[in-house]
DNA sequence: TAGTATCCGACTAAAACGATAGGGTATGTT
DNA sequence: AACATACCCTATCGTTTTAGTCGGATACTA
C-alpha cells in the first residue's frame, strides 16, 4: 500500500495552487521550485491533471495553471485518482470484482472495508482544507492519537 | 494503493490454515488447489511467513504448514506486513520520515491519518474471524454502506 | 518577432511484480 | 536401507511499473 512519488507530487502542487490566492497563473517551474520537484516530470503531472479537469493551463508568456474548481470543492482522492487511477485494488482488479471462495470468502469484506476507511480519509480532505493549513475534524482526531505516529 | 497478488495469496492461504481445525500440516499443494494459487508461488511467500513467525513448518511426508499462533492472535495486517512490509508509505519512507514545507505541510497529516484509518481495519480482523466467515462489528459497519460497494 | 511557457510523444534505467526451475535436505513409510 | 514425500534455498526470467528525461512543436504575450 504505497503512495506514489506521482501521487505524492500531484497533491503537494495542487495545494501549492490552491494556496496562491492572486488568480494569476502559476508556472510549472514555479510550483517545481517550490515544493522542490523535478521540473519536467512536474510538467507530466500537471498534464495528467488538466486531462482530469483539476487543473486549468495558459500557455505562452504569463501562462501557468491554475485550479479549474474552487480549492473546496477538490478533495485529496480527486487528485489521486487523476494520476493513478483507482484508490485502492487488490490484483489490479477493484474489491467488487473480485471473486472468492471457500473459507476466504469473507475476506472480500476486508478490503472493501479498508478502501471505504481510505475514501473516509481521502474523500474528507480538500485542497482547500490543506492550503489554509488545516484538516477536517474527524482526520484531526485520528492523528491525534499517539499510537497513530508510531512505526509498527 | 494496490494489495500485492503475494498479499492477497498470503492471507487466503493463512486463512485456509486457519479453516483447518484438525491440527495436522497442510501441504502447499493443498493450499494451492484449495485457494487456486501458483504452488510454487506459494511456496516461496510461505517461507516469508514462516521467516515472520506466522506459520510453522514440518518437514517430510506428511509435512506440511500450521498456524504458529492462535488463529485469533494473527491479524491481517501481520500476514501483510510479513509479505509485503509496512502497510502504507509514501515515496518509499513512513508517513513519519517525511518532510513537508511551504504550504503542504498539513499533507503530511493526511498520510498518517489514512494510515491509521488503514491500521483500524487490517489490524482488527483476524485469521479466526475470516475462517469463521464473520468480521467484526467495527468492519461490518464499514462495508453495511451501500456507498463502500460502488466504483467511483 | 522574440521570448516565454505549455504540450506531445518517445525514450530510458532501474526496480518491482509474478512467477518458475533445479537441486538440496529432512522426515516418514515400507 | 530404500523410497516417496514435502519443505528449503538460490537463482533466474519476462513483463510491467516507476520515476524521470529529451527534443521539439505549439500557443500566447509584449
Amino acid at each position: 500500500m504505497r503512495i506514489s512519488a506521482k501521487a505524492d507530487y500531484a497533491v503537494r502542487a495542487s495545494v501549492e495552487l490552491a494556496a496562491a490566492t492572486d488568480s494569476s497563473p502559476v508556472s510549472a517551474e514555479a510550483l517545481a521550485s517550490a515544493q522542490d520537484v523535478p521540473h519536467r516530470f512536474l510538467e507530466a503531472i500537471l498534464r495528467d491533471l488538466r486531462r482530469e479537469g483539476i487543473v486549468a493551463s495558459r500557455r505562452g508568456a504569463g501562462g501557468g495553471y491554475v485550479l479549474a474548481r474552487a480549492a473546496d470543492a477538490v478533495t485529496v482522492a480527486d487528485v489521486v485518482r487523476a494520476v493513478d487511477g483507482p484508490l485502492v485494488y487488490v490484483r489490479d482488479q477493484r474489491p467488487s470484482d473480485l471473486d472468492y471462495s471457500g473459507s476466504a470468502a469473507s475476506l472480500l469484506h476486508v478490503w472493501v472495508a479498508l478502501r471505504a476507511n481510505v475514501r473516509a480519509v481521502l474523500e474528507q480532505v480538500t485542497l482547500a482544507d490543506l492550503a489554509g493549513g488545516s484538516v477536517p475534524d474527524e482526520v484531526r482526531a485520528l492523528v491525534s492519537d499517539d499510537e497513530a505516529w508510531e512505526n509498527p
